[in-house]
DNA sequence: TTGTATGCGTTATCAT
DNA sequence: ATGATAACGCATACAA
């Protein structure tokens, strides 16, 4: 017996008085008598009362929450984006409903549908690594809901986006490479289809040509995210004897770092590495870890100032305004080299 | 302008049925003709119907949604967990909306409050570590809110509960370190009020007893968790020269170990190290770190089902089953000696 | 300042 | 097999 919860007909009927009036009461308009309210208010808080937020919302049709969707919560990028999108959002008095895609395509578009059918107001998305087609994030912006692609995107879309420069990030950790005496640098990529990653690429090729260093495709490798597949293909570079790697992500980095360690390489010294995200455990691997710092807290906040712009904003077409943050290299034992 | 969304209603005028003949062809009830229900299955195709899940919840007070707690996704354990939790939910039909304590006692009153409000129909919750008062879960119980305790608990609850044998854990992890010939081995334990830490704090001293192995107090230190802390308390332990140490979590092992290697121990000639998670980058580590698996793919789903079992059954009490899941100890050469 | 009536989109209970 | 109509709990325009 979970006892009927009090609503707040409940409540007007033992005070006598009707439904709106406890309703006006409860929101503190100001039209109504002190006392009154003062009764309303009290009773509530003995019959503890609990407005009924599907009600409310039915009502003035509006959900007050935002549905998030990520690829993976266990990536620590995401899991750390999400913590300040759930804070931010919160302030703001929104709910929040997280979905992972699993980075399928098909998992997304189901994930889409259920946030819509569960009425949130505005959708933060970041796009699965299958993701090709964005039909289904197309067919959001005709219809006008409040979408912004945060991190993983794709370039033909017309949506507000929070990312970093992934181009000037590589472009950056290469040249630091090069000031480390580095000649011969890999690039260990992500799937050729992930923007990121190709973005990545064109920073790290656009630094060797600056420097006018030798950069061919058989200096990149690409790999899926898998520990063992980043371990195959960094291997496989190896037999191009780089002299200094540059990695799409930490999550590869440390299965590949690993695997050289164990197939003799000495790093730096033999074989400088310089990675993306800048996970904690950066710090803790042997040699701890260069890598690309983004600024994840701001990135969630603004996803969600830039949410609620659109959402707040009843019926005047916002422009799509994409928010570019600047990273930071941090630099650790893997890339620095005693000259 | 979003275009009013298509309700049944306007179904039914165009095609000159009511309202009600229409919910039930799109609900699929037996009762209504087939050439109806293909009309309207036609209809609402074209013109992109979707159902109001707010009117439907309202209608039939109910939200298909579940509410999950946990003190931070950004660990590891929790959103690994929380992986399986939704795909379990989804599969189900359910919703999840997910919250973060922030290891804040407070938080988390103010998430029950919220979810409470936005009609979870059952809560999961992994307690704050900062949780001593359990106010608020007891209030939970009583009111017959559907509620499963993850992983962290508190003894003294009687709730559904889904956790592992920590004790168990730590005695294997300790004797697998006796085993290694390590004879003063110390504990990096937890915060003394987390039940997590003492269970495993009782399995450590259980097995050095059993081993007729000298335990004391000066052979367990306790940190917040944070980085610094583990490596001061980590350090401070070195004092008592131990030869081993077992430490509550991967997230404190890594730094602390680190903090060992740079302070001259050989891991695990001079210290042999077994830590708790099996955090997947305890492989990368060097060296690679021994750690207790936790099987939190089966716990994330064992958690939803037992929620579904009390949401799903209307009134009558349910016995609060604890659910317990054993570990296992993965090897690995932070505690493998050469003998 | 308060009450009445109606609507939000759907389901459910009567009828027919 | 279908239709009216009343819930669901709250908000709100309009009256009083």
């Amino acid at each position: 017996m979970k006892g009927t919860p009090v609503t707040i007909k409940d409540i007007a009927k033992a005070l006598n008085i009707s439904v709106s009036t406890v309703s006006r009461a409860l929101r503190n308009m100001p039209e109504i008598h002190p006392n009154t309210r003062k009764a309303v208010m009290k009773l509530a808080e003995t019959l503890d009362y609990q407005p009924n937020q599907l009600a409310k919302n039915l009502a003035r049709s509006a959900t007050k929450t935002i549905g998030v969707i990520v690829p993976n919560l266990s990536y620590y990028f995401f899991s750390a984006a999400l913590s300040s999108i759930e804070d931010e959002a919160l302030q703001a008095g929104y709910s929040v409903l997280v979905c992972q895609s699993n980075e399928l395509h098909s998992r997304e578009m189901i994930n889409i549908q259920n946030l819509l059918r569960g009425q949130v107001e505005g959708l933060l998305i970041s796009l699965a690594r299958d993701t090709d087609d964005c039909a289904h994030i197309e067919r959001l912006l005709q219809k006008n809901i409040p979408l912004v692609l945060f991190d993983r995107h794709v370039n033909h879309l017309d949506a507000a986006k929070v990312i970093v420069d992934n181009h000037a990030a590589a472009f950056k950790a290469t040249e630091h490479l090069i000031e480390q005496q580095c000649r011969r640098i890999g690039f260990l990529a992500g799937p050729p289809n992930l923007l990121i990653s190709s973005q990545r690429l064109a920073g790290y090729l656009a630094a060797l040509e600056k420097h006018g260093l030798a950069s061919g495709p058989e200096m990149v490798f690409h790999c899926d995210y898998t520990p063992e597949n980043a371990v195959a293909q960094v291997l496989a570079m190896t037999r191009q004897q780089p002299d200094g790697i540059l990695t799409v992500s930490d999550r590869v980095a440390f299965p590949a770092i690993n695997a050289l360690k164990k197939a003799g390489f000495r790093i730096p010294d033999d074989l400088a590495v310089v990675s993306f995200n800048n996970e904690p455990n950066c710090e803790f691997l042997t040699p701890s870890l260069s890598s690309i710092e983004q600024p994840i807290e701001q990135m969630g906040r603004e996803s969600v100032r830039l949410l609620r712009q659109q959402m707040e904003t009843e019926g005047e077409l916002l422009p799509k305004t994409t928010r570019v943050f600047d990273t930071r290299l941090i630099v650790r034992e893997s890339s620095l080299r005693n000259n």
